[in-house]
DNA sequence: CGTCGCATTGAAGCCATTCAAGGTAGGTGG
DNA sequence: CCACCTACCTTGAATGGCTTCAATGCGACG
């Protein structure tokens, strides 16, 4: 199905998607820009809600906290996706969002975005998908903790991580993931040291390359090979 | 903060929030209503996306089903809920929704609700709150899967299906379970004898309470109990 | 050069799964 | 009405995967 020989694994025209849906938004809202860099804060849990981002550039996470206090990392922001969508429905944020390198992201107010879908259809619908498309990813995310197992799940992360390079036309062939161990097993509801295993292991069977010194810029040869991988953990307590 | 005694554990207006919503809906859209009974679809994976649903009455179930045959529960549905949000961006439902009891759903053409919406800001608003409050929904299940013990999940999972229940203004002392222990373990990613000996627990600390012969009908004393086991779980390990 | 944060790896222990054996309730048909 | 079947649930025992605990390594930074 892919052309794996590719650099990018996709062009569904999804860049080119976002692309039209900034312009839109450039031209329906002006949105206020803004620079953000590693570690910068976009918004916090408790603000009140006033506006919705979306990003232009970088990769920004999301941390939840619970009331007695568990953190978790409860979803990866990448390029044309929107930020805030859960505090709509709180009146205040309910998350922070953080950036994980530099950025840029785009600021609109909630009430100029409401009466702009009023006015323009078209907008109407893209913020429409991009809530569904949310929705669509926490399932993915649930699918992957509740069926998989640890070296699995890393190993969906990074085809995830992977994939959502490559929707957006950036290159895979090297990427640095912008997270701890901690960070990732934190969100894939494993131990930091599990994921440490996972990754080696990975390594071992050559479907990752660690480049670089450190151990956070990661080769991928074949996003095919991580998919192959995670059936073989299905499948050998299964059918073996 | 609550009062314990009252047999419903909130009243923050929920219930009336999801009759005006009916209400607005029936009046801007005349929605096609169908009476559903347990273990019928409303709409499947795979068909083509035309209708947005939203639950009048009864409790449904979301199945979805990974490209390599996994399948997983990723959501419950209660009276007020809406059904198809997914399949937006997808032009397809990517789900099953499934009746868990006899209940009523309205079903509403997606363009048709495009349409309204932008005559009606409420209609809007109402809809954007209702995709929030799923991304709600759903991080806090990420929340739970992914930080909480086995046990902790059921504790967990019980609470939130009374507090949906005591949110619309339904009984809560005596709650039916309207699934297998197969299918609460699939939607906490643990297995159904680990929910039946988490169950068992509860009852043995007499948080819960088994009504009639079979065990699927519980009584909850206090849901504030359950919240206070959740925290010994996570405490025990950690403290002590 | 020493410190600090992060990562890797080993060993031990535990929680959840797996495997297995009943038990219960409801439906069907003799 | 009872025997039987099926689906679901419970409980015990053993296994195993992941966590926990601990030690070491590595790179960045002052």
């Amino acid at each position: 199905m892919a052309t794996t020989t590719h650099p990018f694994r996709f062009d569904d025209g999804l860049s080119q998607r976002i692309s039209e849906t900034l312009q839109l938004l450039a031209a329906t809202l002006a949105p206020q820009r803004r620079v953000v860099h590693a570690g910068e804060t976009i918004y916090q849990a408790g603000e009140k809600f006033s506006h919705l981002y979306i990003l232009n550039s970088g990769i920004c996470k999301l941390l939840s906290q619970s009331a007695d206090g568990r953190e978790q990392v409860v979803g990866l922001k990448f390029r044309g996706d929107w930020l805030g969508f859960a505090a709509i429905s709180q009146g205040h944020y309910v998350c922070d969002a953080v950036a994980m390198d530099t950025g840029e992201v785009w600021a609109m107010r909630y009430d100029s975005v409401m009466k702009a879908c009023a006015a323009h259809p078209a907008l109407m619908a893209v913020i429409h998908e991009a809530m569904s498309g949310e929705i669509m990813r926490d399932r993915d995310s649930m699918m992957s903790v509740c069926t998989l197992p640890a070296d699995a799940r890393v190993a969906d992360f990074l085809r995830y991580w992977a994939d959502s390079l490559a929707e957006r036309g950036l290159r895979t062939d090297q990427i640095t993931l912008r997270m701890t161990r901690a960070e990732i097993g934190n969100y894939l509801g494993i131990t930091l040291e599990t994921v440490s295993r996972a990754l080696s292991k990975l390594e071992r069977a050559a479907l990752i390359h660690f480049t670089e010194k450190g151990r956070r810029d990661i080769a991928i040869p074949d996003v095919g090979g991580l998919e192959d991988f995670i059936q073989r953990c299905l499948g050998a307590p299964v059918s073996v």
